[in-house]
DNA sequence: TTCTTTCATTGACAGCGGAAAATAAGGCGC
DNA sequence: GCGCCTTATTTTCCGCTGTCAATGAAAGAA
């Protein structure tokens, strides 16, 4: 895939056509009168965004010949074409990356992992330039050009900036890593927060289309949170936001390896979970899918320490609506293997602690498969494909 | 006061004058190059903005010899002429209606308590015309036109809407109060929120001036905390948004009137703490003013109730950091009053309950004289009469 | 076929904000 | 006191975006 060169750009140039294309992405086909209805824009002013779109394929229409309105001249559904643009996403994790494919509509084409074999960024950037060159042979294939690659990382993450400030999981410290990525894969780089990452995919292209005050709770090794107010993803004067895994929720709680007691996260972290179930059964636990299993089997004390971290985590995601008033909460991760074990205690704990209306606030739980975290980084790759700096 | 019943409008109909206006508003006096550089529009289009401001009256050119630089033309500051315009708030508790008069600078001219004799809808109107009727009066005296009145309301506040959906402490039930005032007092009326409505005076006219993410908290009779996220202060999808008074840290805590243990609230408020204070003592205390002379007298177990308090508080506090990520946090409230007794735990559990760079957030303290509620019902005033439906 | 209805497009136009040139208003050096 | 220099502000176009109102298009209905 020899770079072609030409420096195609996003045909939008002006907040109308970025908001008509925006709307399109995420709300599926849509005649130009949905279109202006839903953006207040006027007919005329869809009809001059659409064109350039459709001419650039970015947009095509639909000639959906069912659904037709008994009256008048019918619509004419336009859509994104997907597969114009491609995209990669990677999330790197202490001991892998995982990479996919993805076209513009954020649907994933290709899948990769690979291990990692040492932490430092030198090393670790080789191995995202081998798998994105992996991932490239595969787009070969399609015949279009990959237009982007976003990165997640877990962590403190200047997206703006392109640099992790801290990693604790890689142990970085103010790496340029989009500046660097860049340099070697050639493509414009991305990098964010692997939790905002995955919410900015659930803004777009998930559950959280259409709301502008939404949260995302991760249930895994950590538990994370992502979250969107007025619209736009919270990041944080810092960099640091949705810590819902070290609310502390329990004075008396066990200790954190933050240094504090009963963070939510030292209660229903996958860690914490496997060393009190070990514990309650008295023997060693070597991992998540064994302590699951052991509660499968109907061990009463690692029933218990499930239901104590469906708790913690219901507890966590009131305090979240409490404060925040979201109109739904999204809760995901590895972790939601356990789902059935404490499903019930997370919707109870919520119930009861969460004050007056906030408790209207949906919650909704959705399958992560492993991709699912190098998606959002994709799905950041795209943000910023069609929002790039042509204001 | 006779209407004038010119239908005279704050003369700002473009995004750009009205970003001007509430620049210099919220910075003082600005030169016209100072107001470019903040808001990143061309000096042409600053002029232009100005120009019918300053016809208008509602901004003045400052003849400031002082501070010339040596070089070049002398720069023109300009900045708003509070005295253009006059606003009414009030704030409505259970027992009492508080109401201010205040400049287009949200300067308090004049301040008014009305006990409250009965707290259904009728006869609160009632009296908030009468006191709306007592400032009007006063107001005649400078000789400028009063342009709107704010109430503000604890509890679940539609400002939209301008309806009270509900109200525990007036046991209110969707009243469309705004609709209301505005029949019995022919002004433009906002109702709002009183936290939030604090937080937008503190944002526009206070310590939240030019910051994108803040929170405000409040220590009284309840703990409430207004949040600023993007520039916007919550609302909530239903309503309900920072209440960190109810934000459960510790399950072993005391019963909250909410029905759960261990809230903020329930620790920190001045009822928990007037009955602690109480217990420990072995004697009655009547209210927070003698709970604080027990504890300045040395009573070790007040202090020791007060410090578990400032120990909730920060945890509380840190709740919203690790959430948010906020660049600062305002303390502010009639609890303030004990804050010699707590300060040193607010500020050392929220350092302790902090999570990494949430932790760099600005912890500030802010005295509220008791007007200053009302004050914020002026700020949403203010705030509606420039954002005025004009586009 | 002609009418009705709804969707989409076109062309004229108003207005906003930008770029650059012009003007204003001071000190400074001589 | 006079021109020069510097910085602030205004003026004068000008491009561009999005709206309005009128027109064209594509059905089904009469």
């Amino acid at each position: 895939m020899p770079p072609s060169s030409r420096p195609e750009v996003f045909p939008v140039h002006t907040p109308a056509a970025s908001q008509i294309f925006t709307t399109v992405l995420s709300h599926g086909p849509l005649t130009r009168s949905e279109m202006a209805g839903r953006t207040g824009l006027s007919a005329a002013a869809v009809t001059k965004a659409v064109r350039p779109l459709i001419e650039a394929g970015y947009l095509v229409e639909d000639v959906d010949e069912e659904a037709r309105r008994a009256l008048g001249r019918p619509a004419n559904p336009v859509r994104v074409d997907g597969g114009r643009a491609l995209f990669l996403g990677v999330k790197v994790t202490g001991d892998e990356l995982i990479g996919v494919l993805t076209d513009l509509c954020c649907r994933i084409r290709v899948a990769r992992h690979l291990p990692l074999t040492d932490r430092d960024p030198k090393p670790v950037l080789a191995q995202i330039a081998e798998l994105v060159r992996e991932l490239l042979t595969e787009a070969d294939g399609f015949g279009v050009r990959v237009r982007g690659l976003g990165l997640a990382v877990s962590g403190d993450v200047d997206r703006a900036a392109g640099a992790v400030r801290y990693s604790p999981f890689l142990e970085w410290r103010d790496v340029p890593l989009a500046e660097l990525a860049a340099m070697t894969t050639g493509l414009p780089v991305t990098v964010d927060n692997d939790v905002r990452a995955l919410t900015v995919a659930e803004q777009w292209f998930g559950a959280g289309v259409g709301l502008s005050d939404f949260a995302v709770v991760t249930v895994g090794a950590g538990i994370g949170c992502g979250l969107v107010v007025h619209g736009q993803v919270v990041a944080g004067a810092h960099g640091v936001a949705g810590e819902i895994g070290h609310v502390a929720i329990d004075p008396a709680g066990p200790l954190c390896h933050c240094g504090n007691r009963g963070c939510v996260e030292a209660i229903a972290g996958e860690e914490a979970i496997v060393a009190a179930v070990g514990e309650a059964a008295g023997v060693q636990v070597a991992d998540a899918a064994e302590a699951l299993a052991f509660a499968h089997r109907g061990d009463a004390g690692a029933r218990a320490v499930y239901a104590r971290a469906g708790e913690a985590i219901g507890r966590g995601i009131a305090t979240v609506a409490n404060l925040l008033g979201p109109e739904l909460v999204i809760i995901s991760g590895e972790g939601l293997a356990a789902y059935d074990l404490f499903a019930e205690q997370i919707r109870d704990a919520f119930a009861a602690a969460a004050f007056g209306s906030a408790a209207q606030c949906a919650v909704r739980t959705r399958p992560l498969p492993f991709e699912e975290w190098a998606r959002g980084a994709a799905a950041t790759a795209i943000q910023s494909f069609i929002t790039t700096d042509q204001n």
